[in-house]
DNA sequence: TATATTTGTACTTAATTCGTATATTTATTA
DNA sequence: TAATAAATATACGAATTAAGTACAAATATA
């Protein structure tokens, strides 16, 4: 029986990651990825049904990863305002560290199988953080009035517009603009007497 | 008749040059060159013989920009040192935009036929710096008894060096190091009272 | 030793890429 | 405007590369 927590899985898990990271999906041959890993075509197959199942679940892996973390986040004992401030800085890092030849291959050029179930994940997440916001609006620790789908937009669009030039161009650096979204996200969405503030 | 200064033939040239820049030259198909430059494959067919020919072009240009460059600096009427400085610096900057896929592809996948040619442009270029270095040691501008063989070697791998990376960790920064390594190469190699000295 | 796993090689089939031919469109210029 | 040149779109067969499978041999594991 094999679990997915073995060897030589992980070995392809790591190389193609790496791959991808640089070439992006359409590049990159099964052949390679086996080169890469140090593992035999035939293992390759054992493990994943083909290229796209092994995509799906470096995504699953990720995406899993990155909830773990946020469920972190959102079960300590500090304030909404520093929880989100956190998974803000969380989302960031991610998008980060992803190529963009990744993305552009797994959404334009890919199958629609992929793309479909990549929506299924983010719809998934978003419903999980609407959760999260709507407690904390009952709570009281963030405006009552704000439309929650406003904020979900919003934070979509964060990364973006952290990249944007003509926004950058207006600051120093991009960390000043990171600074700005950031702030702006808070003192827009903060209750005044916000019960974790002061 | 095609004069090799025409508009598409430079579009192919930049479109190909950042592909192959990004992803090396086996990634890359022809059709996606000419998708990326706005150009009928009929055109590319038109100015290139096939992609090899297209890759011998650009590295054509590149060597040819880089040795009049080379020849500015060699020309001017300032000490040794400081053309050979100006020079050293001239071929770290050629180094550090090049892409390592491009060449790794150029010499471990292409085809006997590019490496050749480039081992001949290289070879060219090595017998032009040899010239100027034993004018140089003529005019008692380099110690008289340094080899000049050994100062060939020494600056072809000054840029693998100033990559190495437990070198590096020597250094506060990758700065640091290239300065050591210039340094060392002229306090190593200069005459102590040599005529564009004090 | 018995059992499972991995590898290497070879192979078929499918997909991609190459390079060319041709008819049509667009630009140039006499 | 008519004639000429240049570029495009499309389609095609040939060549190359990649996908996925079969199976015998080697390697590890218990």
């Amino acid at each position: 029986m094999k679990l997915p927590g073995n060897q030589k899985y992980n070995q392809i898990l790591t190389a193609s990651k790496k791959l991808f990271w640089k070439y992006g999906i359409k590049r990159v041959s099964v052949e390679e990825i086996c080169r890469e890993a140090g593992v035999s075509k035939m293992t390759f197959y054992k493990h994943f049904k083909n290229k796209n199942d092994l995509v799906k679940k470096i995504i699953e892996y990720i995406l899993g990863e990155a909830m773990v973390k946020y469920r972190k986040i959102m079960e300590q004992d500090i304030p909404f305002t520093e929880k989100a401030r956190q998974s803000i800085a969380l989302k960031m890092e991610q998008t980060e560290e992803m190529s963009n030849e990744f993305f552009e291959d797994y959404f334009l050029h890919g199958d629609p199988e992929l793309s479909d179930y990549l929506n299924n994940k983010v719809a998934e997440t978003i419903s999980i953080i609407m959760k999260d916001y709507t407690r904390a609006q009952k709570k009281g620790e963030i405006r009552a009035d704000v439309r929650l789908e406003f904020i979900l937009y919003f934070l979509n669009h964060m990364t973006e517009m952290a990249k944007d030039e003509q926004l950058l161009a207006l600051y120093k650096n991009p960390g000043d603009l990171v600074r700005e979204l950031i702030n702006f996200f808070f003192y827009g969405i903060m209750e005044k007497n916000e019960p974790g503030r002061g």
